[in-house]
DNA sequence: AAGTCGACCAACCGCGTTATT
DNA sequence: CAATAACGCGGTTGGTCGACT
């Protein structure tokens, strides 16, 4: 029992120094970047197999962006690929070079919590009669952050409850004849009586789905969204999730658009180039929002 | 100047898959 | 063929930094 405890404290955890980095580069070079376990037996390094390879895969490895915002391009490409392959972040991490698949989780989630605050914000605003407890009183505060989930009350349109927000992205410009590949279909709200989240979708903006639970669907609800005809559609189609199936099947080779190839090699790139003023790198995310989105939504009012 | 908040990122954990014995 | 080890992936957590008040 002391035996493993001594054991146990043996195995380092935490931020990585520099020493330990070069021992870890000097045995990638020396034997390749595999037998991970071999680093600890043989009394490198006191890491584990595990966090070897993940330090080697996410920071060490040749060619990374190590600190690099994501691109515009990239981001687009995230959203194309998130939508095809879901959550496969190192599927997806193989078409950016230069990208770990912690960097796209990382880039994913980071946008997701941007566009749930947000709505949140923007809910917030809209909807203080219908849920006042997630209003002032309930600011987001970091980690403390309590995610919302957009539900449909037939009665009064898009309220608030305190649970999980589904947040799609999307980008609109990047949808090459979406009507041609779509068909005439028009997949209305009623037509979806289903839970809505993990059904990824990707049409240049950020668009924020409710989710919608079987006990919610209701013949009216269309009448009751207050946007547009178009963005009603929009959402609609967006929210169908047989609407990959109908573009193609979700895992089949062929890629729904055109999508960037694998990448194996990265290039070389600068290696830190962090905190880009935003006239250089700008929020792509919110662009393309059909104007009438936050319609609903009155403007935040300055203090 | 200090405190707060949001964004970003590194690293860990759990679990599933694949390879080896 | 089963058991075990090694590896890989996705989710989550916690720390740090910069912007803002």
């Amino acid at each position: 029992m002391r035996k493993m405890e001594a054991r146990k404290e043996e195995i380092k955890k935490g931020p990585w120094k520099a020493e330990e980095d070069e021992v870890l580069i000097n045995h990638v070079k020396r034997y390749g970047p595999r037998d991970w376990s071999s680093i600890r037996s043989k009394g490198l390094l006191q890491r584990t197999g595990k966090s070897c390879r993940l330090r080697w895969v996410n920071k060490l490895r040749p060619n990374l962006k190590n600190g690099c915002k994501f691109s515009a391009d990239e981001e687009r490409t995230v959203i194309e690929l998130q939508s095809e392959f879901g959550n496969k972040w190192a599927r997806i991490a193989t078409y950016l070079p230069g990208r770990t698949d912690n960097d796209v989780k990382n880039f994913w989630s980071s946008r997701q919590k941007r566009l749930a605050r947000i709505l949140h914000n923007s809910s917030d605003a809209s909807s203080s009669s219908f849920n006042s407890k997630s209003s002032s009183s309930h600011r987001l505060k970091g980690k403390n952050v309590k995610p919302i989930r957009q539900s449909f009350n037939p009665s009064q349109g898009f309220g608030l409850v305190e649970e999980e927000v589904t947040v799609a992205s999307s980008c609109s410009q990047m949808v090459p004849n979406s009507s041609d590949q779509v068909g005439d279909e028009t997949l209305t709200l009623p037509d979806m009586g289903v839970k809505l989240e993990h059904q990824p979708f990707a049409f240049g903006t950020d668009l924020v789905l409710a989710e919608f639970s079987d006990s919610h669907s209701d013949a009216n609800q269309q009448e009751m969204i207050p946007f547009s005809p178009e963005s009603r559609e929009l959402l609609a189609r967006l929210d169908d999730p047989f609407y990959y199936d109908i573009l193609g099947p979700a895992d089949s080779s062929e890629p729904l658009f055109a999508l960037p190839q694998p990448f194996f090699e990265p290039s070389p790139v600068p290696r830190r180039c962090r905190h880009v003023s935003k006239d250089e790198e700008p929020d792509v995310f919110l662009d393309d929002f059909p104007a009438d989105m936050f319609d609903q939504v009155d403007p935040i009012r300055s203090p």
